[in-house]
DNA sequence: GTGATTGCAAAGCGTTTGCACCGTA
DNA sequence: TACGGTGCAAACGCTTTGCAATCAC
């Protein structure tokens, strides 16, 4: 077993020159940890079970930069995009399920032929492209 | 030349049971006419130049019941999910200029393969997809 | 030691709600 | 006429900012 990912950005943390205190920690190490996209709220309520003198407005700012590392990335839901979750590399999507907000990630199909088409049609240059799925996970099914 | 799209929409809101005043034409109008997602505070600003008694509240409350009628739809970006642009039909997704906000459509492929692919593969029930393409327009390209 | 980081409190912003008045059907 | 819709003001929730105290380096 290799360094965790806690230790990864920590370590990417402090190579720009972050100091790693308490707060930053504890909002990392729950933030790589989980499976499901949460928001600053909910890192700030599990972190407060065993940091109990942490402030809200510490999550705001370490999630603020962990997004500004590109170490997490945001989620969008159809009404939200407030929540987080750890940054995928590569060529990767996002599959979210709508119900308890799991998040996996799957590798697309390649994307390019397509951008390609686009351009040449709309004039556009295109610089970033989203591809999401929604559905219910395996649990979820089961609970209906 | 058919009948406008305004038009449509108002005919569609009168069906529901809608009662048309002042505020939903004009939001109903704006928002028709517009190649640009806009927020409900950029809705209400053009609306007020041509109805200065308009409540800001009114567009909150008309761009719901629009949306809700499948007529309008939200544009995610980066960093916010709360502007709206007139919905699309089938198969069609969405190419947002990330500079003036201008959005097109685009017909994509299809991904009904893709979406099988990945339901075998995590189990997920899959009901919805998102694809959108970021990119700057013409104009925008021009512009630096 | 020193400057980055913290938590608190207050401000800020977009959105929703309560309510009395108004206007469509 | 009836009741759905309106605008205003206030409430609300999430996020950001100002600041003095604290702590990593």
């Amino acid at each position: 077993m290799g360094v965790s990912r806690v230790d990864q950005w920590i370590e990417k943390m402090q190579s720009v020159g972050c100091r790693i205190t308490g707060p930053r920690y504890i909002v990392a190490e729950i933030l790589s940890q989980s499976d499901k996209a949460l928001s600053a709220q909910e890192v700030f309520e599990k972190a407060r079970q065993n940091y109990p003198t942490l402030g809200l407005v510490s999550v705001y700012r370490t999630v603020d930069k962990l997004e500004e590392l590109g170490l997490i990335q945001r989620v969008h839901q159809s009404d939200k995009c407030q929540a987080y979750t750890a940054a995928f590399s590569g060529h990767e999507h996002l599959l979210v399920c709508t119900s308890c907000g799991l998040v996996e990630f799957f590798k697309g199909d390649d994307l390019t032929p397509l951008v390609s088409r686009v351009e040449k049609e709309s004039g556009f240059v295109v610089d970033d492209h989203w591809l999401q799925l929604f559905g219910l996970c395996k649990k979820c099914q089961a609970k209906v």
